[in-house]
DNA sequence: TTTAGGG
DNA sequence: CCCTAAA
């Protein structure tokens, strides 16, 4: 394994890496390091964590056993939610990629770089780098770095793509190998990214097995924008209410918006959690929301009706 | 692809 | 949170 990662590996993010080490843990027959760095997008300091990283690899890879290959690392890291995919769009005026969140259905062609990085297959790499990147648009200037760790193709629609299937490696790597040879299908550049409260160390071992979100409770600075977004756009509005106000949230969908939007209206219908000498008096709210808020929800729900189109439903 | 609604 | 009919 190389240890000039600024030159041979300038384009694999140490919070993945730092993922995989994290996933590794399952598998290791002893327990493994913890690398506790934080990256920093402002500070060259990664470059040296990239070197980190990758003796840790080096050292810590011999020790993990029934890891048949590295697919198993990456379908643990992908079906992870601490990992989410962004697209990534080059801005020629600024220089700058700007990134925009997709969900990991659409999208497929796994770069299996990093599957031949860990397997030691650094001869195919170059060329294989250098073939893709020349479909890629040409970039120049400051280019983040994240965008380089995988690259996917546009969906096709159609066939052999079912909705709720899980982006797992072998069924990304499926799309690779059918459409890998069209050279007619542009390239576009995505980028990996965590979620910042990701909380390293805990959850590699529940790697989502049932594909299930884990379960997070929504922040009042959460729900505060969410009301901001249905004040500002009305309801019904999820997606451009994800975009504008939740861009940088990346486990809110729009979906999920539209869920607790329903959620709060049911609890501002309910009587409010009031406090008297000191004791809480329950109502029948959730004491969890403050009540300034369900009241914002109660008032933006006359302001901006819930557009219900079936009051009743039809029997037959 | 996105939304509304039931589960 | 998930699933899916509908649009």
């Amino acid at each position: 394994m190389p240890h000039n990662p600024q030159s041979s590996h300038p384009f694999l993010h140490h919070r993945l890496l730092l993922h995989i080490l994290q996933f590794l843990r399952v598998y290791a027959t002893e327990p493994l390091i913890t690398p506790t760095m934080e990256y920093s997008e402002s500070s060259n300091d990664y470059i040296e964590e990239y070197e980190s990283i990758f003796t840790a690899l080096e050292t810590e890879l011999p020790k993990v056993d029934r890891l048949p290959n590295f697919s198993d690392v990456i379908d643990g890291v992908l079906s992870s939610d601490a990992f989410s995919l962004h697209k990534c769009v080059y801005d020629s005026s600024t220089h700058a990629d700007v990134v925009d969140s997709i969900s990991l259905p659409d999208v497929f062609e796994f770069d299996d770089y990093l599957l031949d990085f860990v397997n030691n297959d650094e001869t195919s790499m170059p060329e294989k780098m250098e073939s893709k990147t020349s479909t890629t648009t040409t970039t120049t200037g400051e280019v983040n770095p994240l965008a380089r760790i995988f690259r996917f193709k546009t969906k096709p629609r159609g066939r052999n793509v079912k909705r709720g299937k899980p982006a797992t490696y072998d069924y990304l790597k499926s799309f690779w190998y059918g459409y890998g040879d069209d050279k007619s299908l542009k390239y576009r550049s995505f980028v990996a990214v965590y979620d910042d409260d990701l909380n390293i160390g805990k959850k590699s071992e529940k790697c989502n097995v049932g594909r299930r979100k884990r379960h997070k409770s929504w922040s009042v600075p959460e729900v505060l924008k969410l009301c901001d977004g249905v004040s500002q756009l009305g309801v019904g509005k999820w997606t451009e209410i994800k975009r504008l106000f939740f861009s940088s949230i990346h486990h809110r969908s729009s979906v999920d918006l539209k869920d607790k939007w329903r959620n709060l209206l049911r609890a501002s219908c309910k009587s409010p959690c009031v406090k008297l000498k000191g004791e809480w008096v329950k109502g029948n709210a959730s004491a969890t929301i403050p009540n300034h808020i369900l009241r914002r929800v109660k008032e933006l729900s006359v302001t901006h009706p819930y557009p219900r189109k079936r009051q009743l439903k039809i029997k037959l």
